[in-house]
DNA sequence: CCTACCGATCGGTAGG
DNA sequence: CCTACCGATCGGTAGG
């Protein structure tokens, strides 16, 4: 029985760990990292309670881990688009990023996660209020060389500086996603953050 | 005794139920109303758990009754600002808008709370989910009217339409009031609004 | 608007 | 002695 899982103990743990954070995915996205109960994140993911703590021992690891794991696979694809270089293809990291967009709104609970937890953890008491400023800030700053780099090529087309266009792309992005779970009919993430960047940025209006 | 309160036995009630609310914005504020336990508002408000519980009769009505005490506030001092009707006076409902967003930053609990429980409300159960839904919907119409009308007197400097700039605008706001929680030193609400608003309105550049 | 409570459920841990 | 769990239950606290 040859599958594509890892050989030896280890697979059927690895197999249970991404049920549980696929079910955390699930419960935090409904109702919060204060609202979803262990048990109820438990019992999606098909096993005892307690054996949910046996892999996880606390709640807040939990959370740490399933934002660790949409980090990875945000990465995987960034790297695979080549759009983690803003400095060598500014045009290839905008697009790169309206990708993920794009490919989040296959997954509905991704998005309904980051929103969800970005409004809690704007409390500084959160557990995960330190991992949204520093995504945050570093969302910002890559936008920021991204049009450092467009505006040296005289491709960028706007009288705000770099910096206030990244505060403003990386809020639109945020803003946007939470308008589209509240009304999917009604808001196109893709055409509406493509329009935006094709008015700043006429290089990507030939894409 | 003549103070400044009504005359009657509801002098007090309207007193308490004030405070009530207040702590309401507090509580819903850091934690979002799963997080939030009508225990922990009574104690906030200085009264018992059942004094609570006799001026609201259940945790529902207390977040119903504090997202209308914020849009009562807010609409009555857009009243007051002339800003309510977009079609004769587009620039003074842009400009009372900004201040709007420029007072809240007064109330850094009135910001907490929106984008705490609006990310909440993006899951079809919550509550609130209505509400802010409705709301999302009207902020749209809002600025879409208010860009029509612009765009009719040639005062719109864009290659956007005035539906995708409401939605651009409106999820700019909610966005940025998201980053300005997470890290209020590098943020600038007011100025990062306006520049983004004066780059497609040129008439707000003289304002 | 208080003290005194309820049915249930919380996050986390015991022994096996 | 390891892993992957289970049924039962801990002390406290939830909304009402």
């Amino acid at each position: 029985m040859n599958t594509t899982r890892p050989r030896g103990p280890y697979a059927k743990t690895a197999d249970v760990q991404r049920r549980i954070l696929e079910a955390c995915i699930d419960a935090f996205g409904e109702t919060g990292f204060y609202g979803a109960t262990t048990k109820d994140i438990a019992q999606r993911a098909g096993i005892s309670h307690t054996g949910l703590l046996h892999h996880f021992p606390n709640k807040e690891t939990l959370l740490t881990s399933v934002l660790e794991l949409c980090d990875q696979q945000n990465a995987a694809f960034l790297r695979s688009a080549h759009a983690l270089n803003p400095g060598a293809n500014p045009l290839d990291a905008l697009t790169g990023m309206l990708t993920v967009v794009v490919e989040s709104e296959l997954r509905p609970g991704i998005v309904e996660l980051r929103c969800v937890l970005s409004g809690e953890a704007t409390s500084p008491q959160h557990p995960a209020h330190d991992y949204f400023a520093a995504r945050s800030k570093t969302a910002r700053s890559f936008y920021a060389r991204v049009f450092s780099a467009l505006a040296k090529q005289g491709a960028l087309e706007s009288p705000l500086d770099p910096e206030a266009l990244a505060s403003i792309t990386t809020a639109l992005i945020g803003g946007l996603q939470a308008q589209w779970l509240l009304d999917r009919a009604s808001v196109n993430l893709e055409i509406t953050i493509r329009a935006f960047l094709q008015s700043i940025v006429p290089g990507l209006r030939r894409r």
